[in-house]
DNA sequence: ATATGTGCAAAGGGTTTGCAGATAT
DNA sequence: ATATCTGCAAACCCTTTGCACATAT
């Protein structure tokens, strides 16, 4: 099954009409990486020259609210990654770049839970330098 | 040395002027709790009436950037709370309330400094209900 | 005296909405 | 055939900015 495919029958699970553009933004998204909207639109009109901006916004809030992606906060704007298993968000200061890095949070997710609260969403965001002042040779924090 | 006094030492101590505005400010935070814009604006105005929104903005930024307070996002609006130990946020999906829970994140900034990578800021966001739906006897998700 | 801060209004930037036409089922 | 989706433009909301006046030092 290739993975188009595997979208496809994503989509039609969900009940949602299987389009050209919904495609490319799952294709882009569900091999990993974090993506804001700038970086899905530069992406996506590589492929769906016409995709208009409130039509990847619509698609990437269904897919949230669907469970499919799952979305934070950064500076007054919006990331998107596929939902996968908690991890830490690393949020570089120098570069802007984010990846992630695999935690253990069951330990946060027990706590939690023993309070008799119901997860829906965790979120672990480190902003940082992941390039060392020293080396790097000077200020480069915006 | 009473609350004021102590504000007071604080601004001077960072070479900011002291005006009724940022001692208020600072009064509401200091003492712990979550507040967002339109929650600051409303308690200031019983004390400071025509203080001005972009006076609390720019008040709130200074203070982040000095390090007296952080700030997080939740669905587009800024929380700001005073700056302590690292801790979960707990955001109740029924209430918007915010509660503080505090774990241990050593595991977690260990990891992330043996990345070589400097932490500048650390949040833990979860969402979730604070209130069993099956006691509150319905659906109360937004 | 003067650098800094405040308040107001306007501008900015990211996101959502309304709606007519297009598309998937 | 028709419910859903797309693209466009306008609207929205939170936040920032510019500037004249006020205040703290």
């Amino acid at each position: 099954m290739n993975e188009t495919d595997e979208i496809v029958r994503l989509l039609r699970s969900r009940g949602l009409k299987v389009t050209p553009q919904r495609i490319a933004i799952l294709r882009l998204l569900k091999n990993g990486g974090h993506f804001n909207i700038e970086q899905v639109l530069n992406e996506l009109r590589k492929i769906e020259p016409n995709i208009s901006i409130s039509t990847v916004y619509n698609a990437l809030n269904t897919f949230v609210e669907l469970g499919i992606l799952r979305s934070f906060e950064v500076d007054g704007k919006t990331w998107y990654e596929i939902r996968k298993k908690p991890h830490i968000n690393v949020v570089c200061e120098d570069t802007g770049q984010i990846i992630d890095v695999n935690v253990d949070v069951s330990t946060i997710e027990r706590k939690i839970r023993s309070m008799g609260i119901m997860i829906r969403d965790l979120t672990i965001v480190v902003r940082g330098n992941c390039i060392s002042p020293s080396l790097s040779g000077g200020n480069s924090q915006k």
